[in-house]
RNA sequence: GGUCCCAUCGUCUAGCGGUUAGGACACCGGCCUUUCACGUCGGUAACAGGGGUUCAAGUCCCCUUGGGAUCACCA
């Protein structure tokens, strides 16, 4: 019974976003470290935001990250009797009560001490109330400690207290029935026996107010990390108008989910000079003690970079795959063309996103692309011309397009002809690829095969008779 | 406004009383080179300010300043 318990506690109410998905990794990577459980929780008591789209597409984000769950994904909205339970409860103890202060009262109070610039906190009319009002509508309130002050240890940012008398009574039940978050969060997490709460910062707030509930319920009181949120370049909180902020978007821009789990991880915290970490090396290394206190701004440069050092690194076989949809959408079928592992192997290096790469990869799979005339001038000189009818020539008798023999028929061509590889490798990949920057020459040509090269350097001819 | 959190290069960070303040991204140069990249070598660049404590402070304490979060019958 030992065993630590966490979770992630989306709302439905959008996609997973990458603070999120922060959040939701680091609860995993505990989870994962200390042999406990992560359970995930959809957080649905908004009936009127919540949606289906929404908690499938966050499954879908947190699958794609690889982030799996032991348990759930658990629906508060199949609670509402619980929640229920626990109100009657603390409604029989004294430790709540009812409130029958309407919407437009609270309001006008809120403003009045705005106004006198006062906290706007419940100012208890009701809390002393002696006897129901039959049939008049009310929302249940928490009877919170007035005196003395609740303050916890903080896994990220130490101690925090506040006084008890800046809580106030809020509402753990509204006059429909439902329950309030602040409520149904400690039940879930009490009741699901969550050991450590992960969570954003902007939670911090809310904390006191859950350990007085938890108290007030006889629970244990968890422990609770607090990590800090991410920024925009500008500073302000990450928000569309930063780029995309869901997890999926960065599937569809090109970038694999160990590049995004490992820039996520690194944002925010750090195990000496490391950079690179694979999944397990997280999980042999995180620990949430060594997580940053202060907020940190996401950094697209750096993202890219990761997600070139795993495409450099990543099994040819497995990105040829994930190539495909970004083919398809530029209308090409790999079908027409050579293997599209092969195409990946010399494009590898050379691509910081699987779009990048289709980009790049484009030209193998389209043999009948335009020339433009600017390099036509600059190429297809006389001179270059008649290099490439000899190379055309040379090629056709090839019977090996590897390396070795393509490195020692350009070298004799160049050396018969007394020019320079670049003289001839230029034009040559100008007629290969359609412009002036490829994977390297002998690359290109072993994909594209000795028949198709001597083709395409043909056509070329024919295409740009000057 | 109240409460709470935060503060080392442009950015992510290392540092846990004694360092030429280190690494990474980005940026700028050199090298490599058949293009573009990769790679490699080198460079620019930081302790917000002010008080303490201490033989010694980026490191501990306080204040200021500056950011941010939160104050709902949202979560």
């Amino acid at each position: 019974m030992s065993e630590v318990r966490l979770r992630f506690a989306p709302s439905p109410t959008g996609f997973l976003h990458i603070g999120g998905a922060r959040t939701a990794l680091f609860n995993w990577l505990l989870a994962r470290k200390e042999g406990g459980k992560f359970i995930l929780r959809i957080e649905d008591t908004d009936v009127a935001r919540s949606t289906q789209e929404s908690v499938d597409a966050i499954l879908e984000g947190m699958t794609w990250l690889g982030l799996d769950w032991d348990e759930g994904p658990f629906y508060q909205s199949d609670n509402f009797p619980l929640y229920r339970e626990f109100v009657e409860k603390l409604l029989a103890s004294g430790k709540a009560y009812k409130c029958y202060c309407t919407v437009e009262e609270l309001e006008k109070k809120r403003e009045l001490a705005l106004a006198e610039g006062r906290k706007p906190k419940y100012d208890g009319t009701c809390r002393d109330l002696k006897e129901d009002r039959p049939g008049v509508p009310y929302v249940v309130r928490f009877r919170s400690p007035r005196d003395g002050e609740t303050a916890f240890d903080d896994l990220i940012k130490g101690r925090i207290s506040f006084r008890n008398e800046e809580l106030d009574d809020l509402i753990i039940q509204r006059t429909d029935g439902t329950p309030t978050y602040n409520f149904t969060v400690v039940i879930d997490d009490a009741t699901m026996g969550i050991t450590t709460v992960i969570r954003g910062d902007d939670h911090i707030n809310n904390t006191p107010r859950q350990i007085v509930m938890y108290q007030a319920l006889g629970y244990p009181v968890p422990q609770f990390a607090h990590v800090p949120m991410i920024l925009g370049a500008d500073k302000t909180r990450l928000s569309k108008r930063h780029g995309a902020t869901s997890v999926m978007a960065y599937r569809d821009m090109g970038f694999l989910p160990e590049a995004v789990v490992n820039y996520l991880v690194r944002l925010g915290w750090s195990h000496g000079d490391e950079e690179i970490f694979s999944r397990e090396e997280l999980i042999e290394k995180f620990t949430i003690e060594a997580v940053g206190r202060s907020a940190g701004v996401f950094n697209p440069d750096k993202l890219l970079w990761l997600n070139a050092h795993y495409i450099k690194a990543g099994d040819p076989a497995r990105l040829a795959e994930l190539l495909l949809p970004f083919l398809a959408e530029r209308g090409v079928d790999p079908a027409s063309g050579p293997d599209p592992v092969a195409v990946v192997r010399t494009l590898q290096e050379r691509s910081r996103t699987m779009l990048e790469m289709a980009d790049g990869a484009i030209f193998y799979y389209r043999p009948d692309f335009e020339y433009d005339g600017k390099s036509v001038a600059k190429f297809f000189t006389p001179a270059g011309r008649e290099l490439l009818e000899e190379l055309a020539a040379w090629l056709g008798t090839l019977t090996d397009t590897g390396h070795d023999s393509l490195a020692a028929l350009f070298d004799g061509l160049c050396a018969g002809r007394g020019v320079k590889m670049k003289d001839v490798a230029q034009p040559a990949r100008f007629a290969l690829t359609g412009g002036a920057a490829s994977p390297g020459i002998y690359e290109v040509i072993g994909v594209l095969g000795r028949d198709e090269t001597v083709r395409r350097i043909r056509r070329a001819l024919d295409a740009c008779r000057s």
